[in-house]
DNA sequence: GAAGTGGATATACC
DNA sequence: ACTGGTATATCCACTTC
């Protein structure tokens, strides 16, 4: 029979000594559908050059014969083959070896010490990596299959096992075109007593679907139409896994719920003995170890939405923190429900429709955040081909590995190998390379500014000088790229390497995207804009990570370096037109437009893209009115990193001042924002500095409320590991004695409080939020206010400090 | 015990 | 273990006089 099939998710199972892929999907009528099917599994053993036909031959026979008996599993080298391939660009003679356990490549592989065989290949790879490369079954991609039902009891009776509409052993697969996919989405959230896994109850569960919401709950029966009641905490369990059964999603979607919910619900449901059988099977999550657990559900796309949008999209947010209050923001405009949290037995009566409705709103917020992140899932999984059960969670050096991996065949390419343990040590050991170049600011303020920029900068810089492990010459050539490095000049071939060749693809995406925003934009588009720049940027920092198969210190060193070239070349010629640069960093620079208008600098940027080689491209970032540059707080040197400017739509641009940093209290990057408003888009800096005045007065009257006083810090390590005990260690210290819940990775919130005792050290007057006392007056002036804008008003020689001087005069009497 | 300096730490920029 | 380097700023910890 033939369908039409979208697959989602996907997992393998042995029988009889073989792997199978079963991936479940739907079909066009939204019915759930299982497929079987297998794939060969095989590795490369690439040969030494000039090993003659006899020889292969026999190490042909030799192989054929390895037989592995391990682990309960019977396997054995199923046939060979040899083939022309390439690797890491070079053409090779390669022995394909067909095995039948996929586990077993590297067993067989070890087995394989013979002289004629120079490496081998592409035994570490994971079933289904194996299954999606050979059988080209893209995650999320519609295709028509054609297969048979399964007899009864075949593979031992999965079919029964599965609560599916359809199963189907394949027979063919062919794509199809066509987009549209109604998913099946479920959001859930839990509320327990105690925020440490296992310890509390779980009170309540919310789930939030298609038209569906509900919260399960056993501490109260109220008469809400959304919410069930039941006995207690066991039958809540319980009825949540029937919840999802008969909702059956596509994709079950939490928030933090590989490192909450989910771990919460496994621990809660061990303690009564329930099962939480959730998958398809009727299997239980199974949770992964690790630094980072994840919970994979048989059958279901499990997504943690906090993941995707820690590596798609946290670098382009101006959130403080990923918490979901934060996230919905800005993502939806819409925040969580008030609620103030106590420990249920702390709950009066009438709060428990608040504490319902709170909950209820958090699966609200996570399934509209799910639909508003959807089309960037959406793409990332079809451009990595791997299940979005795993996109959703890899970071970004895995992202770009992936998409390598996956587009190897259209090079016939032999994949290369993970590191070992002892390689990744050595590529550690290596010292840093030189970076990117930044342009020494004067300061001071500045009018009439134009910024251009290079669109995916490293990225086109990879492409244009065809820059790889594949591509590095270790000797010299006559037609090559070479850049020098460290006193040392590297070589790269000019024959198109696979790796280049893939990044154009990832650019040209990228650059549609950017076009498709700058016709209509919105949040999303710019989301996703932003997120094809970061894969592109990625491979970047992939050509560098330690961890990488196609790790190339010389290629990464020689992008930064090709990319230094680049951009001092463009200031040069921005200066030699008459133009005046007065700012760069890696990409970007910033130059005064003089007497020449908006359009002499946009034909300047046709005539400089005109003479850019291969595919860098400069582009007009904006026009800007004002800007200001301020001096290091030690030195007299204009400070990198850190400007602000105003454009013509009256909109800031603040980089780097302590406005755009949480570990500042909020008084001070209020007053420094309020500050550069005014010198910006006024050019006043009088007014700026009668602001500060009134600022100051109002510190020392204490009129300014404690909240804005707050300074959060995050904890980066360990308590215990920490060497310096800086002000918010004390903080978390604190708060572990009042058994507040503080981990790695916590966002401290403290304050500098008034003492009696005569210290120097500020730690020593640190306060919690809700701890009694007063804001300390002349640390927040001196060390909080003042500073963030002793900077600013020194560009118009106005000394700050000179407020508190004059002040303190009068308080005195 | 004051002053200076380097190290540890956090955060931002691209 | 889960991209890279560049840069600023703060406060602690230690040295020196």
């Amino acid at each position: 029979m033939k369908i039409e099939f979208i697959p989602i998710s996907y997992d393998y199972f042995d029988f009889e000594g073989r792997n199978y892929a079963q991936i479940i999907g739907r079909d066009k009528n939204g019915k759930r559908v299982c497929l079987i099917d297998s794939c060969d599994v095989y590795f490369w053993a690439i040969l030494e050059e000039g090993v003659k036909e006899k020889e292969i031959e026999k190490l042909r026979e030799k192989i054929e014969k390895i037989k592995l008996d391990e682990k309960g599993r019977k396997t054995k080298v199923e046939k060979t083959e040899v083939h022309e391939k390439n690797f890491l660009g070079k053409k090779v003679k390669a022995i394909k070896i067909f095995a039948t356990n996929y586990k077993d490549l590297h067993g067989i592989a070890d087995k394989m010490g013979m002289p004629e065989i120079e490496k081998r290949r592409g035994y570490d790879l994971g079933f289904i990596t194996h299954y999606i490369i050979e059988k080209k079954l893209n995650p999320l991609l519609w295709y028509e299959i054609s297969g048979e039902t399964l007899e009864a009891m075949e593979f031992g009776g999965i079919e029964n096992a599965l609560d599916v509409d359809l199963c189907l052993k394949v027979k063919t697969i062919n794509p199809l075109k066509k987009d549209e996919f109604q998913k099946k989405v479920l959001a859930f959230d839990i509320e327990a007593d105690e925020l440490k896994i296992g310890d509390g109850e779980i009170l309540m569960v919310s789930l939030v679907g298609d038209n569906f919401k509900k919260v399960i709950t056993w501490k109260k029966n109220i008469p809400l139409p959304y919410v069930e009641y039941v006995k207690d905490e066991a039958e809540l369990i319980e009825k949540f896994v029937e919840t999802v059964k008969k909702i059956s999603p596509d994709f079950l979607v939490g928030y933090f719920s590989d490192g909450f919910d989910m771990p919460y619900l496994k621990a809660r449901a061990e303690k009564y003995r329930i099962k939480l059988s959730l998958g398809l099977d009727g299997s239980q999550p199974k949770f992964s170890r690790g630094v980072m657990t994840t919970a994979k559900i048989e059958g279901i796309a499990h997504i943690d939405l906090l993941r995707f949008i820690e590596t798609a999209y946290s670098q382009y947010m101006s959130s403080e923190t990923l918490s979901l209050n934060e996230v919905a923001h800005e993502f939806l405009g819409e925040s969580k429900k008030d609620f103030e949290f106590r420990h249920s037995s702390k709950i009066k009566e009438n709060e428990w429709e608040k504490y319902f409705e709170y909950n209820l709103h958090d699966s609200v917020l996570t399934y509209k955040i799910f639909e508003k992140i959807w089309p960037d899932l959406l793409e990332f999984t079809r451009i990595m081909h791997e299940p979005v059960f795993d996109v959703s969670r890899n970071g970004m050096s895995t992202n770009v590995e992936d998409y390598v991996i996956h587009n190897l065949d259209k090079f016939n390419e032999i994949p290369e190998k993970r590191p070992t343990y002892d390689e990744i040590g050595e590529r550690q050991k290596r010292g840093k390379y030189e970076g990117a170049f930044v342009f020494q600011p004067e300061p001071g303020l500045y009018e009439d500014i134009a910024i251009f920029d290079f669109t995916s900068s490293y990225g086109s810089v990879i492409v244009t000088y065809n820059l790889s492990k594949s591509t590095f010459l270790e000797k010299p050539e006559k037609e090559s790229y070479s850049i020098e490095i460290e006193n040392k000049k590297v070589y790269f071939s000019k024959k198109s390497g696979f790796f280049p060749e893939m990044l154009k693809e990832i650019i040209e995406k990228r650059r549609q995207y950017k076009e498709e925003l700058k016709i209509k934009p919105d949040a999303i588009k710019k989301a996703r804009s932003n997120a094809f720049k970061l894969l592109a940027n990625a491979s970047y920092g992939y050509l560098g990570f330690f961890g990488a198969r196609y790790y190339c210190e010389e290629a990464a060193a020689a992008t930064a370096a090709f990319a230094r070239e680049a951009i001092k070349n463009i200031i040069d010629k921005i200066d030699k037109e008459g133009y005046k640069t007065i700012y760069s960093d890696t990409d970007s620079i910033a130059f005064l437009l003089g007497k020449r208008t908006k359009e002499d600098a946009k034909k300047f940027l046709k005539k400089l893209n005109s003479e850019l080689p291969g595919i860098m491209e400069l582009e007009l970032e904006d026009f800007y009115k004002r800007g200001i540059w301020v001096t290091k707080r030690t030195g007299e040197f204009g400070a990198k990193k850190k400007y602000a400017l105003i454009n013509y739509e009256d909109k800031l641009k603040i980089r780097g001042f302590e406005t755009v940093r949480r570990d500042w209290c909020n008084l001070a990057r209020e007053t420094q924002n309020k500050v550069l408003r005014l010198i910006l888009g006024e050019g006043n800096e009088k007014k700026a500095f009668d602001y500060i005045k009134k600022i100051v007065k109002e510190v020392k009257e204490r009129k300014v409320e404690l909240k804005e006083m707050t300074i959060k810090t995050q904890l980066k390590k360990p308590i215990s590991e920490y060497k310096a005990i800086s002000p918010h260690v004390i903080a978390a210290k604190k708060m572990i004695d009042k058994e507040m819940p503080v981990d790695m990775g916590s966002l401290i919130e403290y304050y500098i409080a008034e003492t009696k005792e005569k210290t120097k050290l500020i730690r020593e007057k640190v306060k919690l939020p809700d701890e009694k006392g007063e804001y300390n007056i002349e640390y927040y002036l001196k060390h909080q206010i003042l500073p963030a804008v002793e900077n600013i008003m020194q560009v118009f020689n106005v000394d700050v400090n000179t407020i508190l001087e004059s002040k303190k005069q009068k308080t005195l009497f």
